[in-house]
DNA sequence: AATCGTACCTGAATCGATTCAGTATCCGTC
DNA sequence: GACGGATACTGAATCGATTCAGGTACGATT
């Protein structure tokens, strides 16, 4: 009944308890009498170790956390995906925690990671979370920054040149002869947000032609407020509509796609162009398939991954930043009026 | 630096380690002053509870696990999603584990929630695993099934009627005219899979009409294997084409929908019927908007985690089987022939 | 004044794995 | 045959929070 300890195992095995927890973890100093002799034990008392005196003694965990930004978005689930494969190849656990934007859900996560004494946090953050980050590093917990360039370089990151993405966005509907371009997207507390922003903003300085860039507010970024954008725009009197809309991600972009009919005609991409951000799974099967920002979800949960690794064999390391370019994927929503 | 203990709490404030570890735990037990100073003293310290310690002594842990079928399928997310929300306002954290139904993973992630000492497990099962969960019960580590009915009543369970929404589906499909229905779906280990073919032969079979119900295999529930199984049916001769495709799921039902494009010409729905399952969040914006059978998904992770908590209270509790009744969906793609 | 009850507090024992100083054994060398 | 060194093992101390038997102080009761 009573779960079986590493006392349990040693005496069945006619050996000490130190021996056991060599064979466990450093059965070179072990010989193999002994180390036949204690599997056999174990699997005789079906023994499992137990984490939380592990933990306690030697300071060393098998988890990590994960606090994201928005649960809801596919996006993020493809990161956690990739940062999870690459953990259980180690043999750790991640810890999940979804702030869906809210300080308080952030805090409250760190402090039950820091409770758990995870072996280090990956975060894509919300809000101004620093200086908490660096009390977790104090306690030898490191945090690498997710989805997010640590400006101060402070921490190790590992993101998406957003400012490039939505310059390269922005960029390809000039080409195509868009120069009305409404800029979907918000809370521009996101910092994915701003950034995106203002590479749309560089694009059309840039541009020989005449560019404006308007700015669309939503107070989140799901499919729901992209729709209810598309449907203010159009409220609009015609001529005050713009003929591209390049939204913060791809959510807002399906979103205005539902927004964007009128008496069931689809204005996209004949009168008004769409990009998203992201190349979710679903940006391709929407009703016009999605122009988007291609972003490396599962390398960038990946790669997150192991930078935490390294940091917390190495509490030495130089914080570096990782930043991977998006790819501009173009499909129909951005395609050349006819 | 090193991280204050409850030992050093105690000596700021003055008290015993026992009168601190008190105001955590029992605070009524502790007058007004000590708590106030104990308050203080654990603000000055900047002191976090260390949980691998209590866990230790105590032998209850704040974290749960949950194993998950398959990370990819949004309608797990919306699972995931609502137990973590519903665990945050209890101050647990999930353990989240990914199977991608892979028999090994899914061992390796009981293993490791074992060593973690959960307090319990939310899993939506791949493999016939019941002796593993009794072993973790013996252990004092209750489970919970996700999205699948516990036939035999061992354990607890949280899920959508799969046979009657199945049923309901081609009851619907037949309702509308159509009497050559292809089901999609596989791999035929994962009994979802199984149950709603099962429903829709019931329905066939309950027909008045004649009605038949052709299966169409994939080797998983993602979108390429739906586009895929959608090539196929198209490969044939015309006359050897279904009226109404019935998708094992969402995912599925979209990959069919791409597939069911010829020479630019999309099939559904005039030529082809199409109604998926889950009615996960992207099903409303397709193609074509897609006739799905809705899961209450928040709602299912959410009451999973209570039932958990619930079991971790009082394990003497009779396992109880909630499920929930699945709800039609119609859009455009099971609309009427014109 | 003695007794009892209540409220509050103390501090040592405890959980189970790890670690490390110390012991035992054996082999080779001079 | 004495010594050095390598190898394998032992068992007590340790990590930090919890728990609980026992102690103190003080007011109420008889």
């Amino acid at each position: 009944m009573a779960a079986a300890s590493i006392r349990d195992v040693a005496q069945h095995a006619g050996v000490s308890v130190g021996t056991v927890s060599n064979v466990l973890n450093r059965p070179g100093e072990v010989s193999a009498e002994s180390i036949s002799r204690v599997h056999r034990a174990i699997e005789a008392l079906g023994y499992v170790r137990n984490d939380a005196a592990r933990k306690l003694r030697a300071g060393t965990s098998t988890t990590v956390g994960f606090v994201v930004l928005d649960g809801q978005n596919p996006f993020f689930g493809d990161v956690v995906r990739g940062a999870e494969d690459e953990a259980s190849r180690h043999g750790i656990a991640v810890l999940y925690g979804n702030t869906d934007e809210d300080v308080a859900r952030e805090r409250l996560y760190l402090d039950l990671f820091e409770e758990q004494q995870v072996r280090g946090v990956l975060i894509s953050p919300y809000s101004d979370i620093n200086p908490r980050l660096e009390r977790l590093r104090e306690r030898g917990i490191p945090a690498v920054l997710v989805d997010r360039f640590s400006g101060d370089g402070r921490f190790s990151s590992v993101s998406v040149d957003s400012v490039m993405g939505g310059r390269m966005a922005v960029e390809h509907l000039i080409a195509t002869g868009r120069r009305r371009i409404a800029f979907v997207g918000g809370p521009f507390e996101i910092r994915q947000v701003t950034d995106r922003l203002a590479g749309a903003r560089v694009a059309a300085e840039q541009s020989l032609e005449h560019v404006d860039v308007e700015v669309v507010a939503t107070s989140a970024p799901t499919v729901a407020e992209g729709a209810a954008a598309g449907a203010r725009i159009l409220s609009r009197p015609r001529r005050d509509w713009p003929d591209a809309v390049f939204a913060a991600n791809d959510l807002l972009a399906l979103g205005v796609l539902q927004g964007l009919i009128v008496d069931g005609r689809m204005l996209v991409p004949n009168e008004i162009a769409l990009i998203g951000f992201d190349d979710i799974a679903f940006a391709a099967a929407a009703a016009v398939p999605l122009s988007s920002m291609r972003q490396p979800s599962g390398v960038i949960g990946r790669t997150a991954l192991r930078i935490l690794l390294e940091e917390t064999s190495d509490p030495e390391l130089i914080p570096r930043q990782t930043v991977f370019q998006p790819e501009l994927v173009v499909r129909a929503s951005t395609a050349s009026r006819r």
